[in-house]
RNA sequence: GCGAUCGUGGCGAAGUGGUUAACGCUCUGGAUUGUGGCUUCAGCAUUCGUGGGUUCGAUUCCCAUCGGUCGCCCCA
């Protein structure tokens, strides 16, 4: 047998797992499109520069993780790494905010390729499902996107993820408090891990982050816990903003933690950014993020030249069927078999056939064996798909016109006019 | 990009430098030829991820490579 693998970092998904992918996708579409949001589909892969110039030239996913390749035109195309930038492209290029609505909700499902080693919840192709909202900026609007998720959550019987938000206020705040933190950090950098030493020119915020030199301490001082806040430089605005988005939070019951370290690796937040972390799990998923998102206004208006304000989130699914698979979440999903026919011969299989569509047109399940008349082999299907109704036919039933019909449940087995199998079995599933 | 660890049949899992690679589950066939899920008997890896090397001989030692798992970085 040859010897193939799927490429590193991949999944197939079969059996249980898929039935998982499945149920989480349908539910999610369903309960989105109650707070009418519109499902958009955009390429698997960009033009390069999509990704580039929105999600950031200097950012990891941009300068080490992209599977970029070249088509046979020598076109520069990206196997797309995140479902903001694609959106948004699409948003601008099919001048959807021009349709006239205040607002506009869309929300995607799909494969994101990045190249990196996997880990737990981590794959090279994984799955996203996201929301994204344009036209409108406002507390209101932020705080029902991010309830949006908790409604997922709720539905998916999760009630261990905790919200982590922060607003790393406008461009000016951000460039006030970028200096405050180079200043601080300046004096303690000779001391600090090399990645702190490049983010403190390039993007000192993401030094609050550093895992490295989170316990660092210096002259008896623990560097993190003295440093500026994020806080203290807002300019009012974003901060009136962010303590609204906090109030009504509180009113819609939405549990939260401000975490004024939580600045987040792509470059084109602004204001409210958020997190939902996985909480009271194996350690290996403790403590990760299941999903992230926050404001990015900037981003349409750098694309597009209009301003434009857009807010968003984006959900992992494999680590979303991981939880759920620790949590128990997913106890009745399992598609059942309703009916299985058995035909003692050719004919009786033909027959069985035909019934089966029957059936199957009126919303039942049904399967059969196809090629064995035995009753011990098809009795072996039954054992694996668990029936509720198991249908026998062989001869005699083919010239009477009554089938059997056994009921798995009760054991009790009857004869049945074939025109009345199908209310007979209705009436048993109820 | 860096580091750790692992890779034996459909699955789980022992094992050793040397003629037949344990065991459990599953599966296949029979006891039981129109009623299964129990029991019982029998069968199922020319082969130990792949390629090369050492050796009289390697699944077991060495190297490389491809994968899995898990950390760091980053993120979903």
């Amino acid at each position: 047998m040859a010897n193939y693998q799927k490429p590193k970092g991949t999944q197939d998904f079969f059996g249980p797992r898929s039935l998982k992918l499945s149920y989480i996708e349908k539910t999610a579409r369903e309960i989105i499109k109650k707070f009418g949001y519109e499902e958009m589909v955009t390429p698997i892969f960009e033009n390069t520069e999509v990704f580039i110039k929105n999600v950031g030239e200097g950012s990891d996913i941009v300068t080490k993780e992209m599977y970029t390749f070249k088509d046979k035109s020598d076109r520069s195309l990206t196997l797309r790494p995140e479902g903001t930038a694609a959106i948004a492209r699409s948003f601008i290029e099919n001048k959807i905010y021009a349709n006239g609505m205040p607002h506009n909700k869309l929300f995607y499902y799909g494969p994101m390729f990045r190249y990196e080693r996997q880990q737990t919840g981590r794959y090279r192709e994984f799955r996203q499902f996201g929301v994204e909202v344009y036209g409108q900026s406002t507390p209101l609007l932020d705080a029902e996107v991010i309830s949006t998720a908790y409604m997922l959550f709720n539905k998916f019987g999760l009630n261990d993820i905790k919200l982590k938000i922060n607003s790393i206020g406008d461009i000016e705040s951000r460039k006030n408090y970028g200096n405050k933190l180079q200043d601080y950090f300046g004096r303690y950098i000779d001391n600090m891990c090399d990645d702190c030493r490049r983010r403190l020119g390039t993007n000192p915020m993401r030094i609050l982050d550093c895992k490295t030199d989170k316990d660092l301490i210096i002259n008896n001082v623990k560097i993190m816990d003295n440093v500026p806040l994020i806080n203290d430089y807002l300019s009012n605005e974003s901060r009136e903003y962010f303590d609204e988005v906090i109030n009504i939070l509180d009113k819609l019951k939405i549990n939260y933690e401000i975490d004024f370290n939580l600045v987040r690796g792509l470059d084109y937040y602004n204001d409210v950014v958020f997190e939902f972390i996985i909480t009271n799990t194996s350690d290996e998923l403790n403590g990760m993020a299941l999903g992230g998102g926050g404001k990015y206004n900037g981003m349409i208006n750098s694309m597009c030249g209009i301003d434009i304000p857009a807010i968003g989130y984006a959900i992992g699914m494999e680590r979303l069927i991981a939880v759920m698979d620790e949590k128990q979440c997913f106890n009745n999903i399992i598609d059942n078999t309703d009916v299985v026919i058995i035909g003692l011969d050719f004919d009786s299989k033909l027959a069985g056939l035909m019934l089966a569509n029957i059936l199957r047109a009126n919303d039942i399940t049904v399967d059969m064996e196809y090629s064995s008349y035995t009753m011990k082999n098809q009795f072996k299907l039954c054992d694996k798909l668990n029936p509720h109704f198991i249908i026998i036919i062989g001869e005699n039933e083919r010239k009477t016109g009554n089938y059997q019909i056994k009921n798995t449940l009760t054991k009790k087995q009857e004869e049945v006019k074939i025109s009345e199998i199908l209310d007979y079995i209705k009436k048993g599933m109820l």
